[in-house]
DNA sequence: AGCCTTTGACCAGCG
DNA sequence: TCGCTGGTCAAAGGC
């Protein structure tokens, strides 16, 4: 009780900094940016602007009136003082202020600002100069087109914030596996990209990014996995009904119901003697996780694969774990084999939702690579949130939260993919380029690329940063009406044949990677095998 | 037998 | 001071 504090972490306390603001623009300034024009009313089918459109048009109303790329928003997000950490409001209160905000002008603090603020840059320099997750998450989090006053969306831009992180942060403990399995890839990398996602979490001691409970039925946030699996109607592959699998040990001692949400909350512990690490997960109704978050960081070391590997065998083909690395040891522990020893000091990194407890820890074994963090289902929407402990706390307590919930996902669909490879055409699709375009501020083009296939209207928007021509953002728009083409993706069903077959890193299926490691996200969870890297962010389209 | 989940009750912080 | 809320405890039961 004494380390919780109740029900007060959530609120803003004396002696904290206040949090930077960011003012969305009324209502109808960004719904027309959907609908064309006057709000209301727009339908999947309408034709909705690219991500990056909106968040550039967001921007550009916002303070300077400069048009601004992802790459600029994330640049300025990685240029960020590490400072002031903005401190979280608690998910209750963000409800309330929806509640407020819904009709009208909104003005909302943007906590943890990735995009613009507050990003706690303290990763080594090997890393990431455009952390995967974090700029799109800067982006996308300020973006109105997740507001709260957006349509019955029901997210506030900090959920949204959290949700990108979160699945920035899993899908880059993704690419950790197969760091570990391929040679070439750099775990550190994977680290540094896991840091910087969880980083600009855990940007404040008593930060607390809501948890994404927002209203299913009008925005969505979801994996790649969950985009695939919405497409082609896959077997559900993730009812989770277990902590994330993070490797390591929980116990869980607590549920209850908390206001503001209407999912249950469960509280876990690690179950390492001494180890002070918890995490509370939220579930939707039906099971799926909606939230996740970790606090604390683990005193010992990851622990062993092999304790799990029993179990191994027997994970259900629905079970998703969603790994993430909620609690790598604070040390870089040698012994921390299931995740990089990197990670080390994104102590409070991600987590996944993931299945049962017990099907969780059988992933272990090769957490990352079945994490699949967010799968169809469960896919939903993910927040990761990173709680540090007090602000003076020598060990400070930091917590992960990821967030996931289940919504129906319809059209526009978003997908904002971190990626420094070269394969970034290669995710199953045929694309096409009809398009480039050089941003101002940046000497690296962003390219536009369409779905080859007759009928398809999906398009990709793919922007390096300015920094690093490696550091990719590539956002997906619109959902592709028909499946990935039989060649490649039977290259992965191949590759997925078998958990070292994750290895081989099969191109194509949404790749994330940072700019230094060769890192293909080749996760496989879905049924048909794909790779569900992708971090994607779907928005139902039932805007009103 | 050990570990875990469930669940109601209790406690503490905050307004 | 009281009520609300979140977090934790701990007994009971299950696997």
């Amino acid at each position: 009780m004494a380390e919780s504090g109740g029900g007060g972490a959530a609120a803003p306390r004396a002696g904290q900094p206040p949090r930077p603001t960011i003012s969305l623009p009324p209502r109808a300034a960004y719904e027309s940016l959907f609908h064309g024009g006057a709000a209301g009313g727009g339908g999947p089918s309408e034709v909705s602007p690219g991500p990056l459109t909106l968040v550039s048009s967001f921007f550009a109303e916002d303070s300077d009136s400069e048009f601004r790329s992802f790459t600029q928003l994330l640049q300025g997000a990685m240029n960020s003082p590490v400072g002031v950490p903005p401190p979280r409001r608690p998910t209750g209160e963000e409800a309330k202020e929806a509640e407020r905000d819904s009709g009208g002008e909104v003005e909302r603090r943007e906590e943890g600002g990735l995009g613009r603020q507050n990003v706690e840059m303290t990763r080594p320099p090997q890393i990431f100069t455009v952390p995967p997750g974090l700029s799109p998450t800067g982006l996308l989090g300020s973006s109105p087109l997740f507001s709260p006053g957006l349509g019955n969306f029901g997210m506030s831009h900090q959920q949204v914030l959290a949700q990108v992180t979160a699945q920035a942060a899993q899908s880059q403990v993704k690419m950790l596996s197969e760091a570990e399995c391929s040679s070439s890839l750099s775990v550190a990398t994977a680290t540094s990209l896991a840091q910087n996602t969880s980083s600009a979490i855990h940007t404040t001691p008593t930060q607390e990014m809501s948890t994404l409970t927002s209203n299913t039925d009008n925005s969505t946030f979801e994996s790649a996995e969950g985009s695939h699996y919405d497409q082609r109607s896959q077997p559900t592959a993730l009812i989770v009904d277990k902590p994330a699998d993070d490797g390591y040990n929980w116990r869980k001692y607590g549920q209850k119901m908390v206001k503001g949400s209407e999912y249950p909350r469960s509280y876990y512990k690690c179950t390492h003697p001494n180890c002070p690490v918890k995490k509370k997960i939220e579930r939707s109704l039906d099971g799926q996780i909606t939230g996740i978050i970790y606090k604390g960081q683990h005193n010992h070391q990851h622990p062993q694969p092999n304790k799990r590997a029993k179990e191994v065998g027997t994970l259900p083909s629905g079970s998703n774990e969603f790994n993430g690395n909620p609690g790598i040891p604070t040390n870089s522990e040698p012994g921390s084999q299931a995740y990089p020893r990197n990670f080390s000091r994104s102590d409070e990194t991600m987590a996944a939702p993931s299945a049962s407890k017990r099907d969780q820890e059988s992933s272990y074994g090769t957490p990352e690579q079945l994490s699949g963090a967010s799968d169809g289902e469960e896919a939903g929407d993910v927040e990761l949130r990173t709680d540090e402990g007090g602000d003076n706390e020598p060990d400070p307590k930091r917590r992960n939260i990821l967030t996931s919930s289940q919504r129906t996902v319809t059209e526009p669909r978003i997908i904002v993919q971190t990626t420094s490879e070269v394969d970034l055409l290669d995710d199953g699709y045929r694309w096409r380029k009809y398009g480039q375009k050089v941003v101002k501020g940046n000497p690296n083009p962003r390219s536009y690329y369409k779905c080859t296939y007759a009928g398809c209207n999906v398009r990709k928007h793919i922007e390096r940063a300015s920094t690093d021509p490696k550091a990719v953002i590539t956002t997906y728009e619109g959902k592709h009406n028909h499946d990935v083409p039989a060649a490649r993706n039977s290259s992965h069903n191949t590759a997925n044949a078998s958990g070292a077959s994750n290895c081989l890193q099969p191109k194509g299926q949404n790749t994330i990677s940072n700019n230094q490691a060769s890192f293909k996200g080749t996760y496989y969870r879905n049924n048909d095998q794909r790779p569900v890297a992708v971090l994607e962010l779907k928005e139902e389209h039932e805007i009103i």
